[in-house]
Order: C-alpha cells, then structure tokens, then sequence
RNA sequence: GCGUCCGUGGCUCAGUUGGAUAGAGCAACGGCCUUCUAAGCCGUGGGUCGCGUGUUCGAGUCACGCCGGACGCACCA
C-alpha cells in the first residue's frame, strides 16, 4: 500500500530530524524500517519494531526513541500514534484513508493482484522433468502444481521468468523403454519373448504398445532386432511424451520451453568439458574423466566420462545448466524432489567449476508424498498395482482439489494427503469453502442484476463502517504484500492460506452486511466491495492454478 | 557414519527475514435459516512449540548438542 510507505517514510525523517537536533546519537547504522500489520486490531493498523531495534544503536530506551520519533511525526491522515509493549510503534489511520485506498484499487481493479515489473533479473525455473518413459506419479503432481504455482506468483510479484521442462531423452531409461516396448510388442504379437531385465513393466507400457500396433499392425516383426528397437523408441517416446504434456495440460501446467536432452549430445557436452579442463577443473584417473569437485564443497570427485567414452548424466547436466547460463538467465531456478538432494553439491561445484556464482542457481526442494484413503496409508493402485498416477488422482480427486492440496503445505513439509477429505463436497474441504465464497458472490451479482442494482463508478465506500467491512477490506489490502512475500519465498502455501483466510473474512461479512433490501448508497458500496472480493479471490486461486466457480 | 528436510492442541498444519496474550481447519460440545447459496455464520473447551544448553532487551523462529521420523549418500537417471 502507499500508506505503507508514507508511514516507513515518515518515520524515517523523524529520526533523522532527531538525530540533527542532537536528540538522538547514533553510534552506527540505522536498519531498515519494517513495518507490519500488527497481530491484534487493538495494535493498530501498522506497527514498527524500529524503537527496539534503534535501542543500542542510540543507547537510548526504547520508548524513548519512540517518544522522540512520535512527536516528530504530524501527518493529517494519521489518527493516532501508540507506543506500546517493550517499544512498538503503532500507527492507526484515519478511516477516510482506507476509503481511498479502496477506491485506488477500485479504479484500477483488472491489475489488482499484478506488481510492477521489477527491472531485469530473467529467471528460468524447471520442474517436474520426469524421464518420458512411463506415466506421472503423485510425486511428480506435487512438483507440477508448485513449480507452476511458483511460475505464476513470481510473474504476478512483476519478475520476468520462463518456464522449462527437461527431457530426459538420451540415457539408458530410453533403451529401457525400447527393450521394453518390444518385449510387449513380440508378446502381444504372439511372440516368444524374455522381459528385459531393467525393463518397465508398468500397464502403461502395454498401453503404448496396443495403439502402436492398432496404428501399424505387425509391420516391425520382420525388422531385424535392432533396427526394431530404434523405430519402437521413436514411437514409444513420441507417444510418451505427448500422454506427459497431456497430463500436465489437464493439471493446468503449461511450459514455455520443452528442451531435450539429445540437444546436448554431443557437442554441449564435449564443449562442458573442454571448458572444465582447460580450467584444470578436469583430470583422468583410471581410464575415466573426473570432475575435482571436492575443490568446491564435494564430497568426492565424480566421473563426468567413463571409461568406455560414455558421459555420465551429471555430464549431461552441466552442460544443460551451462546452457541455461548462457541463454541470458541471470536466476536459475529446479526445482527437485528431495530424494536428489545428494545431487546439489556437485551440480553447483560444477557451477562453480565452470566460473559461474552457483548462488544463482537456486535449487528447491520439494518433500515427500504419502496418500491416505480411509486413514490407510495408500502405496499402490487398486487398478494397476503400480504407484498411483498423477492420471488417476485427478479422476479420483479433480484437478481443483488436487492442486489446493498440493499447494496448501509447504513444500519442505512432507506431505500426507489426505483423499477422503479432498473428495468431499463440504465445508471440511478446503477448496470447496473457498471456491463456494467465489460462488456466492456471482450469485449476489445475479440477484442484484433482476432489481437492477450496479456497480457505480464511485462507490460511497465511506458508508460501510461495521467490523466486518473494515476487516474484509483489511484483508484485501494485504494481497500485494502477500504476493510478494509468496514470491521471495517460493511459497504457494502463502497464498493458499491467504485467499482461505479472505474467502472466510468474506463469509463473516456475508452474515453481518446484506446488500439487497438496505439504503442504496450502501448496497452499491458494498456490492463495489462484493466486486473487489471476488476479483481477488478469483486472481489468487488463479495463481494456485484452481478455477473460481460462478455457482456451486 | 555423513548429508537434507521435518518434530507446534486428539489429527493435519500455519506461524510474516527474532517481537506484543502461539493461530487455523478437522474432530468434540452448544447456538443460528419466512429475506442475496446453511458447501455458510457465531460461541466453548483443548498447548511444558521433541529435549537441553547458549546468543539476545526479547527465541516456536538463530547457534550447538542430543532424541525421534522421512529421504539420500553410483562410472543409474
């Protein structure tokens, strides 16, 4: 908010004032001012630690700092100044001040939710990068629906960011779906046929296996074993990775680049290397080229080409993350599953290696999940035997309910979800109570519509003056700030616990304040409001990537 | 053994880069529909923030050490 501001800068020239008239001394550096909407309403509406903070700077009291910094301060939009507990400072506006505010955002309502953009910084962010060999699990649900959530609340906070998915298509797991495609391909075809050893055995392979048959009959049988293979690889990835986009499509995540490993192979990498060594970051022991990453925090070196030529996988990713670093992208963001967490320290002494700040890579975690049905833990599909789908969860559960969950944790919590719950159509779920608040308010809109009530162009917003209007519109101010918060912290669970907290904040105001059947001015002020509320549900659940019903 | 994350009411979790009397939801109990969706609202009870030491005017939050849980520790990806 700009009062927000006006108040950090009132602050600021009151001690500097001080400090000028020899009131205060200050022996160093003054901190930044933080001002917050403090716990309790009877604290005001913005309060300041800065006293407490300045104490041994000034070697002064606390309360006397603030004593000295309140008498300095004489803005005509503050009501009051309180200094209360060891040193707060708490500032209480003028109720005329929240009306305009109201009303900025008002006027400017389609961009409330969207922050300026912040100059420079590109950042890229990848996430989920499943291998494109079978179906996407829970797991992977999880990082879909954060990564895109983190996407959407950091383009929201004004950053510039592209989104990316890394295609995992040049190492063994892709002879591996091959060997195992054919298998079930002689097999289907009635042929005699020993399951590879590493071979995928999930259904969906089987699945792949029937439409590349209904398309193309037997016409593969009389290849010979090896160029089999190779077309069967082709199909099978095809066909893998158009199930993995559809899936992600149907979860509402959408990337704007799909980059392919193969694209790495073998110039990218060569060239890694090259770079590496010619920065002696590269040595040869038994027949194999290591990486002395132990130089830069590893536990060990590690092998980046083995003996028979071959690069490693940590090659390959080097070379991806050089890439990354010389398209432009100042902040790198992956964001991985928490069983690759061993696999931070040498990517970043690559980094390192290599001459970039590893600190712009910036790696997140994400935890662990456990499903539960009927307070059981669930490990497996009832239908495949395989671990559940990400496919089926979103039949079982809807994309909605599914998203919220995931969302509604911290992604360094591990997290139990919880079925039962997310199927239920009550208010003990959720999504649900938020989604119905969205509801309720385009049902008032009809309603309003018949007697033909509108919105005007300038509400009489000071008119509404009970609790429940002045905490629905408190509430609704600290959207902004939420966002960003949300953004510097890569935490979505911000914003799921926000929108609940104004979807209740909203149902509160539902009871106490009726919109038909009161003064005009009024009802229009408050549909104003009503209109206010829905955009900033609707904008949050967007961000979550769960959609805003108009009737439930 | 080493590393990462977690430990907060019966259950699932928040807790604003250290701040005021630790908050929600579920579960339990008691109220509220002749008026815009009761998928809602209002109220009651329930806590040694895993344990200990330290830093600080102030610690759920930071540091160190234990205890407990999850996940890792490849010339696999």
């Amino acid at each position: 908010m700009d009062v927000k501001q006006k108040i950090i800068d009132a602050v600021k020239v009151a001690a500097e004032s001080a400090i000028s008239e020899g009131v205060l001394k200050s022996t160093g550096e003054l901190p930044e001012i933080s001002l917050e909407v403090p716990p309790k309403k009877e604290f005001g509406d913005f309060s300041t630690n800065f006293a407490m903070q300045t104490a041994k700077i000034f070697h002064t009291a606390p309360r006397k700092i603030a004593d000295e910094i309140k008498s300095r301060i004489s803005e005509e939009w503050l009501e009051k100044i309180e200094i209360a507990g060891a040193g707060f400072m708490n500032f209480y506006l003028k109720a005329d001040v929240i009306y305009s505010e109201l009303k900025n955002i008002f006027d400017e309502l389609e961009n409330f939710g969207q922050l300026p953009n912040k100059k420079n910084i590109p950042i890229q962010i990848e996430y989920v990068s499943a291998n494109p060999t079978g179906l996407l699990h829970v797991g992977h649900g999880r990082g879909a629906a954060a990564g895109s959530a983190i996407v959407n609340i950091l383009r929201a906070a004004g950053y510039n960011v592209e989104s990316e998915y890394y295609i995992n298509d040049a190492g063994n797991q892709m002879e591996n779906l091959a060997k195992s495609v054919n298998a079930r391909y002689l097999e289907l075809l009635g042929q005699p046929v020993e399951f590879p050893e590493n071979g995928y055995h999930a259904v969906d392979i089987i699945d792949t296996t029937k439409k590349i048959i209904e398309r193309d009959g037997d016409k593969y049988l009389s290849l010979p074993e090896d160029e089999r293979l190779k077309v069967l690889e082709d199909l099978a990835y095809a066909d893998k990775l158009a199930e993995l986009k559809k899936d992600l499509a149907n979860f509402q995540v959408n990337f704007d680049v799909w980059f392919s490993e193969r694209k790495l192979h073998p110039d990218k990498i060569n060239d890694a290397i090259k770079v590496l060594r010619e920065r002696g970051e590269i040595y040869e022991k038994d027949g194999a080229l290591w990486l002395a990453s132990t130089k830069y925090g590893d536990d060990k070196d590690r092998v980046v080409v083995r003996e028979n030529g071959v690069p490693t996988y940590l090659a390959a990713d080097i070379a991806y993350h050089k890439d990354k670093f010389e398209r432009g992208f100042s902040q790198l963001i992956n964001l991985w599953g928490a069983d690759h967490h061993g696999y931070i320290c040498r990517v970043k002494a690559a980094m390192s290696a290599l001459g970039y700040n590893a600190d712009n890579l910036k790696i997140l975690l994400l935890q662990m999940v456990s499903l539960y049905r009927g307070g059981e833990l669930v490990k497996m599909s009832k239908r495949t035997g395989e671990s559940i789908t990400l496919r089926e969860l979103m039949e079982e559960v809807g994309t909605d309910a599914a998203r919220y969950f995931f969302l509604m944790r911290s992604i360094d919590s591990q997290l139990d979800f919880d079925l039962d719950l997310a199927k239920k159509q009550s208010s003990e779920n959720p999504v649900y109570y938020i989604q119905y608040a969205h509801a309720r308010i385009c049902s008032i809109f009809r309603q309003t519509a018949e007697v033909g009530l509108t919105v005007p162009d300038a509400p009489k917003f000071s008119m509404m003056t009970t609790a429940a209007e002045i905490d629905l519109i408190n509430k609704i101010f600290e959207y902004p700030d939420e966002i960003e918060k949300a953004a510097a912290e890569f935490a979505p669970q911000r914003i799921a616990r926000y929108v609940y907290d104004l979807a209740a904040q909203f149902h509160s105001f539902y009871r106490d304040c009726r919109i038909l059947g009161v003064d005009e001015d009024l009802a229009k002020a408050r549909l104003a409001l009503v209109k206010i509320t829905a955009h900033t549900i609707k904008h949050a659940l967007n961000l979550l990537g769960v959609s805003a019903p108009t009737s439930m």
